[in-house]
DNA sequence: TTGATCAACTAAAACGTTTTAGCTTAGCCG
DNA sequence: CGGCTAAGCTAAAACGTTTTAGTTGATCAA
């Protein structure tokens, strides 16, 4: 019933609890435990299933090989997506992933932090919002490795992985305007981080760039936890109300919401209405007409993230911070 | 830089150890320490917010305040939105959530299972896939609290969660068949588990009640791991090359490959061409024409989940296994 | 013969908690 | 005044590892 200890082994051997954990750790050669100890201690694991206790071993070392991942809300597709791309490739390091939703609240955000941090994981992988600053910093003077991604903050001297919102909104917007659009719409959100604030700018920018003049009226901004069907009402509102050809959402939620708004007061999208969403969804592909939407490159951002962990992880939190930003791509359909 | 130990704050307070550990449990009263010494320590742990080492915790006392979820895959909409809503539900009865996806390995379901009972979580939340029944068993012989969802495993004597797959198979069936239907295909896959049988056990048994002939040749069954453009391509080729009016996918994931086969080959879902989804998917709603679907009561499967797992927790895992099973809801659309 | 070197192993401390068992001191009763 | 109880606190063991600093005995060179 109870397991079994590094003890156990040892009794059963006949040897002391050093050269267990010695073989378990593979340092037998270096410490010159004998080839037939070795076999004899690992035939006793092998057959008795003694696996070590992690908690034990965390406690003595003060490593976990674990990885804590805070996000805004792992059922929304963007952020389950990336979790189960670092998931995936942490695993393959042996590191193993411990994922929690922040909901956007700054005190859960915070709360999740001091676990993670009392659970002592090896390094943090964090999608911020803004009220964390402090938090964050004081992982980085204890000498933890943190990798922001999605959302950089400002005042934080760490590294970041993200797509280029700025550019990304820009180019949609002046891909609208390449096709004679000139009443363009903004639906976005009123919660207060970097990637939804770039892909505003991008947004006036482009307008701006071409001569366009920015209308406060055409930039919806919608609450981040209200009811859909309230979201709704407000887009329905917008496009009735507006002499608008174009509108761009900045997230894909925003865009399913807006979709249905449309839907019900029958408008259609085409070439008299452009749609471009921010993030792709399943949903835009299979929509009649197909719906254009902006790419993040998942793949690769999972990627860096893991990369530069490692890297940090390697040389003791001590690499200076790198900042990556990587292009998204804006997908035309039909 | 070192993070503070509870001696540090012993010391400070010029009080013991032992009395610091009983102000932080609660226990301060019940140990008779003096008003006087709870108010000064806890002032000094409120300022140099000590925060106490789980790890070490975990290891004195054996448990964790985590539970472990296994589940097949966090990218999933199905899963991811299961997994938020118990995370949501155990965070507010002060246990942190682990989760990782199996991907359908079993290997991969092994490991997990191994990893999380290294590392003391109190208690299993599992998404079983056939060939860890073993592994299970173990866990419950150790008295682990340990609640399946989704598919159940016949072998092994435990809680259980899940919705009614055959009967809202059946009943989708049924409507099918009510509305004239004759020539009715299933797309489905070729994983080996309970809710994927139970679907096509439904199936059968409508198209038996109703006197129609069970017909080989119009259940597909897909590959787990394919590319989808070959799952797309396998399922234009069953539409194209069989007469057929109507179709039952098990998955939301096939209805999406499939519907964008639709598309492809430019056939219509309508009134000559019926369509039911099992899974909703945010796309369905929004697709022209709104294609129906099996909703599974994700809130009250995760609240009954939720529910067990604390029974179990506060009777140490002796209480009886219970098996519930929900009933899932057809939403006809257009 | 002596000292050095090396192979093969191990005792015990340390990680940061919780908890059991006990130690003082003061107060009170008879 | 002796004995008992209760209040208020603490020493030390235990949880299961890793790792430092050994010990022991054999071999070998000089």
């Amino acid at each position: 019933m109870k397991s079994l200890s590094i003890k156990d082994i040892a009794v059963k051997a006949n040897v002391s609890i050093t050269t267990v954990s010695f073989i378990i750790n593979g340092k037998a050669k270096e410490k010159s435990i004998s080839e037939a100890v070795i076999e004899k201690v690992e035939k006793i694991i092998e057959e008795s299933g003694y696996k070590p206790n992690q908690i034990a071993r965390s406690l003595r070392t003060g490593n976990s090989n674990i990885i804590g991942l805070i996000i805004e809300d792992i059922s929304n597709s963007f952020f389950s997506r990336i979790a189960r791309l670092i998931e995936d490739k942490a695993y393959k390091k042996g590191y193993k992933i411990i994922y929690s939703s922040t909901e956007n609240s700054i005190d859960k955000a915070k709360e999740l932090i001091n676990m993670f941090k009392s659970r002592k994981v090896d390094a943090y992988i964090i999608s911020p919002i803004k009220g964390i600053e402090e938090d964050i910093q004081m992982l980085l003077d204890d000498g933890n490795p943190v990798i922001l991604f999605d959302r950089n903050l400002k005042d934080v001297n760490t590294s970041y992985v993200g797509a280029d919102h700025f550019n990304a909104s820009h180019q949609s917007i002046q891909s609208f305007i390449d096709h004679g659009k000139k009443n363009i719409a903004l639906v976005t959100t009123d919660i207060n981080v970097e990637q939804i604030i770039e892909r505003y700018d991008g947004y006036k920018k482009a307008l701006e760039d071409n001569g366009i003049r920015y209308d406060d009226k055409l930039v919806l901004k919608i609450h981040f936890n209200q009811e859909e069907s309230e979201t709704i009402a407000q887009i329905q509102e917008l496009f009735e109300n507006k002499k608008i050809d174009a509108v761009l959402f900045a997230t894909n939620y925003l865009a399913i919401s807006g979709l249905k708004a449309l839907k019900q007061i029958n408008k259609k999208v085409g070439d008299d209405f452009g749609v471009i969403a921010y993030d792709d969804h399943e949903a835009f592909e299979l929509h009649t007409p197909r719906i254009s939407a902006v790419q993040q490159p998942l793949e690769e951002i999972a990627e860096t993230i893991i990369k530069l962990i490692l890297n940090q992880l390697s040389s003791k939190g001590k690499s200076p911070a790198e900042e990556v930003i990587i292009p998204a791509r804006l997908v035309i359909r039909d």
